[in-house]
RNA sequence: GGGCGCAUAGCUCAGGGGUUCAGAGCACCUGCCUUACAAGCAGGGGGUCCGUGGUUCGAAUCCACGUGCGCCCACCA
């Protein structure tokens, strides 16, 4: 027997790790493969294994979570699969500041050494976060957990890298990229973002050979004049024009420089010459190869001035340019600076300036894959939500480019490409022993290792098994739903559908949902540098697992920034507690031996009117929650849930039942209490969990049916038909928010029981409200309360008049305030008027009465209607109204 | 330079392809320890729905322009 005598408030710190743990055990989490209910899939957007649980990851993966829950109560197979990624640079960046610590680097230990190292370091501290993400209480299927980096996904790697090779799509070549000199390597244009900077603009006055003219450029970077080999003008541009097959001389250096016409430069900006370092700037790159101009590099991989610079040899690239400048000053070739605001871009991982830098690298053709990927949008075989954000999807892949994907590090997928003594290259699947065209078996195999993002892209269906048509491919994928972070919607999500349809012919998921960014309460984002996070595990302590889902789920709007501060998680707390309470009530009501009614069961004849309305505001609540949740408007879930449970069900079905639980309905009144709890809790299982099931599991057992809520079937609208009775609960309210009210107008003490009348002209709404009478009474403070027809002719009253001309009087004698109360009822009376008159102006106006649609009409008709009786009985009672 | 989005109560935000839409939560004010809950109960104040025009019988809602923010993309040295 469960222990149902709780205590007052609800304590989540215990009973979480162990649900969850029963939870995991029972095997909720884990859906089998092969024949069986309607799979519904999602996969968790990998975390980096180096990562701790934010804030970000807790939105994220509650949102995921919640649909999941939801989905497996509405009886599909839900898969919510587990995993984290390698993140090349980033965790490669961590173990080296390990070996940094000792005085050592990766080159001393050695490639192989260095990637055990990297492993063993996955090893201890790889699992953490997938123990932090349990705590949110995540029903992933950990039986299923993936890495990027398992033998099976490498091996959807070399795949799908050998299929691109083979196709074409794969291409090697010394072309500009992003060179961070600190991770020393490569980087995507996504991984090299730009940011807008204060800078300097230098103004550089490079002489022409064999005359006293010279020509000026302007850059940005001085340091890469020292790779000039060549200057462009514009080929319509008439100041420079004649210049064009001249030579001009490159300052400090001496070099001679082609003067080339060239459409890119735009004569408009600086002073229309541009000078031309192919190794150094993507453009001037493309300007060189159209007119053969050399390349010359300057700069190491460190950033550093390389060899090609003579005295400068050995500098940093930043003092380079100092001295460069200083030197140009000196040597009066300076002809100014002006300050300058441009993007530069950053590394991703360590946030130190990229350099544009020429190096031989690996590369992905989007295009042909961009396409497909345009068209299952367009077709709207993929969503997205907000939708909005499909259009970001669009523009994106209509300029899309071709992708880096080699790194120069050393953790990651090795890029399977092979080179033979005789210099045949070759991708291979498995390791080769010899070359494939003349069977040389000194092979080697290229150094790089492959942009993170290359396994990420493909984790839809890696982490189900891809390539090998297993049964887990085949029952879970296509996926149906991706949330993610819309700052990774290039990175990571266009390229899934791009090798998606690649690879499956099919799009790994039906509807992208684009959750917010969590930022403070100023609006910042949240960082760990910048110290204004909010750690989801502090408010997991204080809280609650629940507390934190609920509040995140509340706030989440539709995917549009959402701004947090610790306070707004209370909120959570609250209501975890007032449900606590809720059910607090319920079971100290039932006896031990009670026996509920299942509420579909009870005879109608002995539902009354409040109990009718509660049915069919459950059944509303159902209907609605559930839209809400395929919808993905979670946030209307859940409020939707608040206003139902907490106003609904606490403030008024409770406090009616304690007028009647001792009573001749006592037992009627106590089933629905037990059945509409039941389903409540079932509606909110997938947001708050925990308190749900502990909850649920201490309801009477006939009340509900399986070991687990989680595991319980969604509820389904009855379809009560109670909106007559609806009706006469929602003038009971008013009624008793009209006599509170006149009490709090007065400050009546608690202690005065005044008596309360109500008068009614209506026969059936007067014999409905009788019914109620003494609940009435009670919940407005009152010693009685009675119902009549005709107002009684006494002083003493203070009235309000409520819909359909009901008057609500309490008798508060000689505390009432005659003069007060005429005010009162004046300025009442003259509001009424006055929306009268609003109403009947749109009903004199014949336009509207032919126009509009009737139903509408008709509300006004009814609007003015109820307006007048209003007014007539404010004014009677501004007549019977003495003074003392 | 392009693209996208946002401006509604003191704060955080819902809403809206037209007519009970002027809302919620928090905060605030007043009164209550009413035996489920003070992490609570009851009552209350508070907004020319950014500005200006337009469409319409009717606009917070649709359209245009403007203003102010935010984000993304981009080869202006």
């Amino acid at each position: 027997m469960v222990e149902r005598t709780l205590p007052k408030r609800y304590d989540p710190s215990t009973l979480e790790t162990l649900r969850y743990a029963e939870w995991r055990q029972c095997g909720y989490f884990h859906p089998l493969a092969g024949d069986g209910p309607e799979p519904y899939t999602i996969v968790i957007p990998p975390p980096n294994v180096t990562g701790v649980l934010h804030m970000g990851h807790a939105l994220n993966n509650t949102i995921q979570d919640v649909l999941i829950r939801h989905q497996r109560m509405k009886g599909r197979r839900a898969l919510y699969l587990p995993g984290t990624d390698h993140a090349g640079i980033a965790t490669q960046n961590v173990v080296e500041r390990e070996l940094a610590a000792d005085g050592k680097t990766r080159n001393d230990l050695g490639r192989e050494a260095f990637v055990d190292r990297v492993w063993a370091w996955k090893e201890k501290y790889g699992g953490e976060i997938h123990d932090q993400l349990m705590r949110l209480g995540i029903s992933c299927d950990w039986e299923r957990v993936a890495f990027t980096m398992d033998e099976r996904l490498s091996h959807a790697v070399r795949e799908v890298f050998v299929r691109l090779y083979e196709d074409g799509l794969i291409y090697r070549g010394e072309y500009i990229v992003n060179w961070c000199p600190r991770c020393k390597t490569a980087l995507s244009d996504e991984e090299a973002p730009k940011r807008d900077q204060p800078g300097k603009l230098y103004t550089i006055r490079y002489p022409l050979a064999g005359s006293d003219e010279h020509i000026l450029v302007a850059t940005t970077r001085p340091e890469t004049m020292l790779g000039d080999t060549g200057v462009a003008v514009h080929p319509a541009d008439g100041r420079h024009g004649h210049l064009v097959g001249q030579v001009a001389v490159l300052p400090l250096v001496g070099r001679e420089l082609p003067i080339v016409a060239d459409d890119f430069v735009d004569p408009e900006f600086g002073t229309g010459a541009v000078k031309v370092t192919p190794a150094h700037d993507p453009n001037d790159f493309w300007i060189g190869d159209r007119h053969n101009l050399p390349c010359v590099n300057v700069l190491n991989p460190d950033a550093s001035m390389n060899e090609q610079v003579g005295r400068f040899e050995g500098l940093d690239r930043f003092e380079a340019r100092r001295e460069i400048v200083e030197a140009l000053e000196v040597e009066g070739s300076l002809e100014k600076i002006e300050d300058h605001h441009h993007a530069v871009g950053h590394c991703y991982r360590c946030d130190t300036v990229v350099e544009p830098y020429l190096s031989d690298q690996w590369f992905v053709r989007m295009e042909p894959l961009a396409e497909p990927a345009l068209g299952a949008y367009r077709a709207g075989r993929l969503k997205f939500s907000p939708s909005a954000w499909g259009k970001t999807y669009e523009h994106w892949l209509e300029n899309v480019r071709d992708w880096c994907i080699s790194r120069q590090i050393w953790w990651g997928h090795r890029i399977p490409v092979w080179t033979c003594e005789n210099g045949h290259e070759f991708a291979a699947r498995e390791d080769p022993k010899r070359c494939p065209e003349c069977g040389d078996r000194e092979l080697s195999q290229d150094p790089d290792v492959l942009d993170t993002w290359f396994s990420s892209w493909l984790w839809p269906f890696s982490t189900l098994g891809w390539p090998d048509q297993t049964e887990d491919l085949e029952t879970f994928y296509p996926t149906q739903t991706l949330v993610t972070a819309s700052e990774i919607l290039f990175f990571w999500v266009a390229r899934m559908v791009m090798a998606g349809i690649y690879c499956t012919e099919s799009s790994p998921f039906t509807d992208v949902v684009i959750n917010g960014t969590v930022r403070d309460d100023h609006g910042l984002r949240m960082s760990k540098s910048a110290g204004n996070g909010i750690d989801p595990r502090e408010m997991i302590d204080q809280y609650g697992t629940d507390a934190l889902r609920y509040t995140l789920v509340t706030l989440v709007p539709t995917g549009i920034d959402l701004k947090l501060a610790t306070d707004d998680f209370k909120v959570g707390r609250n209501f975890a507690n007032k449900l606590w309470n809720a059910a607090r009530f319920v079971f100290l009501n039932t006896p031990e031996e009670f026996e509920p009614q299942p509420i579909e069961e009870i005879d109608r004849g002995s539902l009354g009117d409040r109990e009718r309305w509660l049915l069919q505001r459950l059944d509303e609540t159902i209907v609605a929650v559930d839209g809400h949740l395929e919808a993905f408007r979670l946030d209307e879930a859940s409020n939707g849930l608040r206003e139902f449970l907490w106003h609904d069900y606490c403030d008024w079905a409770i406090e009616w039942s304690k007028t009647d639980l001792d009573g001749p309905s006592g037992d009627t009144v106590r089933s629905v209490l037990l059945g509409v709890l039941e389903r409540g809790l079932r509606l909110l299982h997938p947001i708050m969990p925990f308190v749900t099931e502990e909850l649920w599991q201490r309801l009477p057992a006939t009340t509900r049916t399986g070991e687990s809520i989680m595991i319980a079937p969604w509820p389904e609208a009855t379809g009560w038909d109670f909106a007559l009775e609806s009706d006469r609960v929602a003038l009971l309210r008013e009624v008793i928010v009209a006599a509170r009210n006149l009490r709090s107008g007065y400050e009546v003490p608690s202690s005065h029981k005044a008596p309360l009348v109500i008068v009614v002209d209506d026969g059936e709404d007067r014999v409905a409200l009788d019914r109620h009478a003494a609940d009435v009474a009670r919940l407005a403070g009152a010693s009685e309360a009675r119902v009549v027809a005709e107002a009684p002719s006494e002083n003493g009253l203070v009235s309000r008049v409520v819909r359909g001309g009901v008057e609500v009087a309490v008798r508060l004698a000689d505390l009432i305030d005659v003069e007060r109360e005429r005010e009162r009822l004046t300025t009442e009376s003259g509001r009424k008027q006055r929306q009268l008159a609003a109403v009947r102006s749109k009903l004199d106006d014949a336009q509207f009465v032919a126009k509009a649609p009737e139903q509408v009409v008709a509300r006004e008709r009814e609007k003015a209607a109820d307006l007048e009786l209003a007014i007539d009985r404010l004014d009677e009672l501004l007549q019977t109204l003495s003074p003392r």
